[in-house]
DNA sequence: TTGAAAGCGGTACCAC
DNA sequence: GTGGTACCGCTTTCAA
């Protein structure tokens, strides 16, 4: 059924190959008689006609294919962005392949030179580390580059994402204004912009505000159940200066937490209150039902795809960071001090 | 950086085209003296050279790329699949291209062609209706096919899958034990094969057991929160008939059954118990924690994987139907029906 | 061990 | 409007 060529296609129809090829490329239809154009059409369906994308690639120089590079698939928060993304892309016809990282940069770098490889004709990532903006830039004069959530330090970059300090910062307020006086947060890996501007908004505000952080400076290898998990339970198990509520940076590392007060045989919230990040699908489902700083993961992917579809067509102005905003969402895992 | 060619590689290094080539492939090293080789490499390295990855699959015939068709990348049952998947083909080198057909049987069409086009070099399917089982032969002429998790009526295809009635009978006892007497389910789109033999499951065992089924005959559309929500409001919404259990399909239908509850103003279980079907890594952490269906995703993908790569080294056996077990895990969101 | 040249399956430019 | 042909970048025979 396959290894048909254009050949085949031709033949059967009585007409040279490059004919075949104008027959049944959309674009150059205009230059066929209607008649020909039937007689290729209906050869291709008899034989049942798949161009050959690799030949057609190689020639046109372009694929139809786009990278994504996403730091973890089980990340529920994840889902939105994708779907944004191939929403828009997928109705210009591209195909995405997506890879994921793990928070290992050195995985950043063999991925995208896979994607080079395959020629793949744009890039959306995002599970950048800070300090990947130098090699991002070697990428960038290879193919179009999008950065999608997470910034670099480096400027000169396509970037979309929200603004992680402001969230951060509503997250503690919130917690402050319960009348929280001792606080902590989970922090996520550091060189990942989203957790540092995190940890950044989390810690001015506590200044301002004249209130007492007993975070830990120890950061999660990887934003995981499981780290969240680990970071809790060693903030649990100090007898003095626990905390009555914590920041996690993001949702599944508030999920580690409640498992490690579970464990503790505390309560959330009335032992503890726990705000996350990022608002994923299922946080309102949880128990408790989540506080968390909702992002509209599901523009930032559609406002990168576009951005990509822009510098593939020649339009995108210069590189720019767009900020969305953040917005806090309050359920039932924060509640007031208990003095 | 890019356009860099092997020709370019091979006027650096003084030496031929086909020479560069037998000197960076791996396989043919050999063939190539070790200065040469050494002074190629280099060549290669100071340009920044990468194989044209089209150019080679369209020459050698294969690509390295494994099509992966899914319903909907935001069911996070997948995410373990997905992980087990890419755990074995990652290892030897693939790369995955997943596309989601949301349960249109049309897409899955479309995304086969388009796969086809691109010359995968196999395609995993986990998004299978029951009758799509001769479309899928015939893409099994053009390359290797594995069914993951949802098998189609047609005989004949290499499938990975668990026991899915047994998984609904598990569940349907356990609501009959804990002494619920009428119960119902919501049922997930009926022409795939996992949702009819959980549909089946359920009604063997009611039969069984004397139990009285007041399940509607509607079927979700998709298995999603929505659809799940809208049946259980459907249910809830009849003033007599109501069961006191009910068995949701997928964990996302029973999240949708748990809203309709506490819209309603019931509770679970206190009011109303439901199992859900999958086990998906959060439903531990859902208020009130899931009862649910656990199923070996990871081991799946994993499996899927390895039958794939068997079939492209020419070493599988004849196709089978291989079942993993199912287990009950059960959590809080049933309890005993109150007299 | 290396060079020369054909060919994978299309597209695009040039004639006619 | 259609045919001829070069060529995209690589691999692979065949000679030397």
């Amino acid at each position: 059924m396959n290894g048909v060529t254009m050949q085949d296609v031709a033949e059967r129809a009585g007409v040279h190959v490059g004919t075949a090829s104008r027959a049944l490329d959309p674009d150059r239809q205009y230059m066929v008689s209607a008649k020909t154009r039937e007689r290729v059409r209906q050869a291709a369906d008899d034989l049942g006609y798949q161009v050959n994308a690799l030949a057609r690639g190689l020639r046109k120089g372009f694929t139809g294919i786009l990278g994504v590079v996403v730091p973890d698939i089980g990340n529920p928060f994840l889902a939105p962005l994708l779907r944004g993304l191939e929403q828009v892309l997928g109705a210009r016809g591209f195909m995405t392949l997506v890879a994921e990282t793990h928070e290992d940069p050195r995985n950043l770098r063999q991925i995208c030179e896979h994607l080079i490889a395959r020629r793949v004709d744009g890039v959306i990532v995002s599970a950048a580390h800070q300090s990947d903006g130098p090699f991002l830039s070697t990428v960038a004069k290879t193919m179009p580059v999008v950065l999608a959530v997470r910034k670099v330090d480096e400027p000169g970059h396509y970037t979309v994402t929200h603004d992680d300090m402001l969230g951060a910062m509503l997250a503690t307020e919130h917690l402050i204004d319960l009348g929280h006086g001792t606080v902590a947060q989970l922090r996520g890996p550091d060189d990942v912009s989203s957790f540092s501007m995190r940890t950044e908004g989390f810690g001015k505000v506590v200044k301002q505000r004249r209130c007492r952080d007993v975070s830990s400076d120890e950061t999660a290898v990887e934003p995981t159940i499981q780290e969240g998990r680990r970071l809790a339970e060693r903030l649990l198990k100090r007898g003095h200066n626990r905390p009555t509520a914590i920041f996690a940076q993001n949702d599944l590392m508030a999920i580690g937490a409640l498992e490690a007060l579970a464990e503790a045989g505390l309560r959330c919230p009335e032992d503890m209150s726990i705000v996350g990040y990022n608002d994923a699908p299922l946080t309102r489902h949880l128990a408790p039902p989540l506080t968390s700083v909702r992002l509209p993961s599901s523009e930032l992917g559609q406002r990168a795809g576009a951005l990509m579809l822009a510098q593939l067509a020649g339009t995108a102005k210069e590189p720019t960071i767009e900020l969305f905003p953040p917005e806090l969402v309050v359920r039932a895992s924060t509640s007031r001090a208990t003095l």
